[in-house]
DNA sequence: CGTGATCTTGAAGGGGGTCAACTGGAGTGG
DNA sequence: CCACTCCAGTTGACCCCCTTCAAGATCACG
């Protein structure tokens, strides 16, 4: 809670300082871009002179649709956002969770529509490098170029992990993935990696892990019985970390048993998909 | 089979160039990106001028492993290859499959060690773009930066569609997704959207949709004996790719029944997966 | 022709999708 | 303040689909 207010009062305050002085670049630039993508500006004077569009949204705001016609790649500074396809029936598969620092609007590079869209799950803040000027931008900032391809690569693994978290059958170990990812995430970012503040719905989190939303229900339940998370509405924390990783480790029904990976454990290790106490 | 001897033919003519002409800017160039990638590279003559690593892999080879240093990014000139990531207890979870003018290696940017490995499935050529010099080059061939990007945004818009298809919970639909992804690849390519050469084994079609590599099989047959496609071995060809695309379309179990958005389908339209034949 | 890998098909059992009912909190308006 | 509605979330029951195990069929290769 601390932290939305803080947020809040960062992007109101951004705000205030755009407004405050004039049009001349008094806004944000790319030099905000390069020190949120972790480059120092000072390497890129010439940053600082190229102004950006900053886009403040509230919850449930979408930023671009599925099927519109791509203007600009978002670098988001603030809030949390998800990335869905609506099929005909308008079920919604969720592609992607973004938040501090991510990009968004990259996979419309290649054809110039939105193959997906994007839609705010609480107040978020981005700054939108319109397409037209990239390649000129690129140019004159080859700092730039870097970093975007940077966040794009991210992004892209960011993908792969999500692969990953649906390979698993059980439906209980893809929620375990599913927290161990937000933990690593969330600790990168400088966070807890115990206490998680989920942003989004038990439906989104279902759709992301391609289960029904009842099972996603069903598996926190599991999780909690098994001693391993606590869970208040969207508040998750990670009670034994070890536990909850090894769990999130086995993959098929019948693992060959092998190679244990020599996991030095404090728990019992409970190896396949029988969830157990933790102790 | 001629498909790939003429592949094989290519190749060796082109190895035979390289290795006649001497060490200077004889082999291959950034020139041969751009144009591999749909840019004249007559309007960025230094590219002809900047040789790059031409790598031919057989069947089996690795191009790259799974968390070895990442040194350059690879654009595939021929053949195909999947790329994958390897679970403690050997389970290979496919992430992609890369062919011609797709880019590989891009997802390890971000942290310079590659998150997937890739091996060649068949006879392939690739151009390998060193990563040390990547900003060098792009600051001196300004198209680069954009063909990278548009490559690396068509990889990112491929994982979206790759977990639309395993949104879907029938596996026969899952399969059919999976088909009607490669017919348009296909034909993108300029080949025959209608007969199409897999040239990964069922157990690789299996990882990449989530499912055991029995269903596959048992799908295969499902959507044969539903007269939408014939099977010979890894050699498919959709007899109705109408039905076909309709019958992908279904998602969950329970339509809503509600707008059918207007197909003209030819075929009675198997709407929701209850596999009837065709006709 | 044998050997191993790939692919197919069968049988059995369980996990999760689907439907349904209930809870609780947020928002609305009397 | 309470009645009402709506939506998010949880839990139960039923049953089908897919996973798993097993065996056979087919193919690739030496």
């Amino acid at each position: 809670m601390e932290l939305s207010i803080a947020r809040l009062d960062f992007t109101v305050q951004t705000r205030g300082r755009r407004r405050a002085r004039a049009p001349q670049g008094a806004g944000s630039t790319v030099a905000d871009v390069l020190s949120l993508m972790g480059v120092d500006p000072c390497n890129e004077p010439q940053a600082a002179c190229v102004p950006l569009a900053m886009r403040r949204l509230q919850a449930g705001d979408t930023l671009f649709h599925e099927g519109s016609r791509a203007t600009a790649l978002y670098f988001v500074l603030a809030g949390m956002f998800k990335a869905f396809r609506t099929a005909q029936d308008g079920y919604e598969q969720v592609i992607d969770f973004a938040g501090r620092a991510d990009l968004l609007g990259f996979d419309a590079l290649y054809t110039g529509v939105h193959p997906s869209a994007a839609v705010a799950l609480e107040i978020c803040s981005v700054l939108a490098v319109p397409l037209r000027d990239l390649d000129g931008l690129v140019r004159q900032i080859p700092a730039l170029s870097g970093v975007v391809n940077r966040a794009a690569s991210q992004a892209l693994a960011c993908r792969d992990d999500m692969a990953e978290m649906m390979a698993a059958v059980a439906a209980e170990v893809r929620l375990a993935r599913f927290l161990m990812l937000w933990s690593r995430r969330m600790e990168a970012q400088g966070q807890s990696p115990r206490r998680l503040r989920l942003r989004m719905s038990r439906r989104d989190i279902a759709s992301n892990l391609g289960v029904a939303h009842e099972t996603v229900s069903r598996s926190f339940s599991a999780l909690v019985q098994a001693g391993l998370i606590r869970v208040e509405n969207r508040e998750v924390e990670i009670l034994c970390a070890q536990a909850l990783a090894t769990f999130a480790r086995s993959t098929r029904r019948h693992p060959d048993d092998a190679e244990d990976a020599g996991s030095p454990a404090p728990a019992p290790s409970p190896a396949r998909p029988a969830l157990r106490r933790v102790a």
